[in-house]
DNA sequence: TTTCAACACGAAAACGTTTTCGGCGATATA
DNA sequence: TATATCGCCGAAAACGTTTTCGTGTTGAAA
């Protein structure tokens, strides 16, 4: 077992000081072609490799940064890792992944515990719990001090800072668009309770196009999830006892579960009912029948949020200008079998 | 915008040697307790936290562990990660998650970049170019360095390391019997290519289970697919030319993709086809009819994984005995309506 | 009054780099 | 011969910690 050898090591044993081994290694001109030869050849026989903690520490900069999701077994969010992690590699930067499991305090904890020093900067979703407390000093602490934060996806018009959104609200509208396009005049809401931003905005898009299309508002057909362990009655319930003939899911769970509630009750998927989506997870594309569905995209967000974050990095040196960005991932609707 | 305070810092407002200061912040009972308290008193104000890459460079430990991993997208994937970060977070530590894309090269890269102490150790599952070229050079340079490494899932038996696994023969072996004990014979396998670790030992399991029924193994019944991106040809060839009541597809998009397939065909599953898939998948539980599926328990895998990982790495202080292990978690047959 | 211990604190090394600056010998120039 | 230049190299600082060891002051004991 041969351990890590360092520049002394080098030095001593080719009984140089420190700063000929380390210049030699760059190439720098002050070294004679003599000795750069037979130190690099000492360098290439041991397998030195420079000490990656240790630049950090010089530098000041640990080219690692940090995402921040609420959960990992989520699709989009796996996804939009995937997009992180291919920008920031492509950059020489690798990825910390923390998991705030929808928690406020892990949220804030990992926060905290990253900020002194381990990384150079944060791409995050905020966590339910954080929503819905909207207290975000954790996060205003770690901007304050001059780390860049870039906020997708779960984000707050209380902080200022680099974001990527998609535009929930239009999406949402489009794809209770299309329903009604169809001649399916009763459109029933599957969403999340409101502190979830994107649950909120997907809502009023469904809202604002039932309106203008004149068609009214049947808050009864709005079903709000708020268990996301024990949903399945309340949508049996909905398909049960109400009249419908599509349903706009705000996420691919609910679609699913919709589908394979609306097959027990025996009513054929999409003759009978209609079904959209939200995401463009593997649900429902391997789903039967595959799901209509809005994709989100996340791969492109990712990638997105990685370059704002390290654009930002790069350009801190020069002191730039604090102007914050705020870009928006255009949605697709991706046409499956789910609806009519 | 405040930026970090140091140890530094601290000393030369209070006009008091750097020394001090950090004892005083660690309750050194050589400091008054006066002094202490100013001290501490102070570094509160400021919000003073110590710096981790300096922390790191002085003890030699980052407390961070690196997963590399083929792809994130891949629900099973996701959930080990999912188990690594508990566990891991639960002792201090953070995850830094690679993706190999499949390739040996970005798996050498990430391992060489990350070798240099940036990290305490690895918990890995090897890509399929890897595992093709049986070239783990890579590793073993990793491991004689004195780094630990933890492998799962995709092992191989030309390394010697800690290991998790599930015991894919025997899984692939009752999967398969489960089908027999239906009454159903003419049992088809949709595999990958032998190279992939578990593919091979899946396929195995399959075989013997035949053979121990007394029924012969059809090797047309056998399909290996090769291009993940464009096999669904080849499976509705199958369906479509050879009389088979069932199917075992050692994962579940092969599953998923089969019965959407034989919806196509007419085929009533699980009336005419029965299928039995593998992972622990979200598409399999949400997918109509839920997939009957061999579960893998990724969650778990992955936190005994960290747990061995973290066991080592804090004994080695020690200097311990190299006495590597290999676990193997159990797999569970969970039991939905894809099958009879 | 001297001696010694206890107390409170500081200097410095160490972790592994990079980089600036200065020095020294040799050669070229005046 | 004296001076300037150049080539080659080493010392040391810096990044932010922790820890060992040394040192000066104080009080009490002799």
């Amino acid at each position: 077992m041969k351990r890590k050898v360092t520049l002394k090591q080098i030095a001593k044993e080719l009984d140089v000081s420190i700063s000929t081994v380390s210049k030699s290694l760059r190439n720098s001109l002050e070294i004679s072609e003599d000795t750069r030869q037979k130190v690099q050849a000492f360098a290439k026989l041991y397998n030195y490799k420079p000490n990656n903690i240790a630049l950090s520490l010089k530098n000041k900069k640990t080219k690692t940064i940090c995402i921040i999701i609420p959960e990992i077994i989520h699709h989009f969010f796996a996804t939009v890792i995937s997009g992180v992690e291919h920008i920031a590699n492509e950059n020489g930067y690798n990825v910390l992944v923390c998991l705030s499991d929808e928690s406020f305090d892990k949220e804030v904890i990992n926060m905290e515990m990253l900020a002194n020093g381990s990384i150079d900067g944060f791409i995050m979703s905020l966590s339910k719990e954080t929503q819905s407390k909207k207290d975000f000093h954790h996060i205003v602490e770690v901007i304050n001090q001059g780390m860049p934060v870039v906020m997708f996806d779960r984000v707050t018009n209380d902080i200022l800072c680099d974001k990527i959104i998609i535009d929930d609200e239009h999406a949402a509208y489009n794809a209770t668009q299309y329903l009604i396009d169809k001649g399916l005049k009763n459109v029933a809401l599957i969403t999340t309770i409101d502190y979830v931003s994107v649950g909120k905005l997907r809502t009023d898009g469904y809202k604002k196009a039932l309106k203008n299309n004149d068609l009214i508002v049947d808050e009864s057909l709005i079903l709000k999830i708020e268990d996301i362990d024990n949903f399945e009655p309340q949508i049996e319930e909905l398909l049960k006892t109400k009249k419908i003939n599509a349903v706009f899911a705000v996420n691919e769970i609910f679609a699913a579960t919709t589908i394979k509630l609306a097959h027990k009750l025996n009513i054929k998927v999409p003759e009978q009912l209609s079904i959209i989506g939200f995401t463009d997870g593997i649900i429902s594309k391997y789903s039967t029948p595959g799901i209509t569905t809005v994709s989100q995209n996340g791969v492109k967000m990712g990638e997105k949020a990685a370059k704002m974050l390290i654009e930002r990095l790069e350009s801190e040196e020069n002191e730039e200008e604090e102007h914050y960005r705020t870009e928006v991932i255009e949605t697709e609707l991706v046409e499956r079998d789910s609806t009519l």
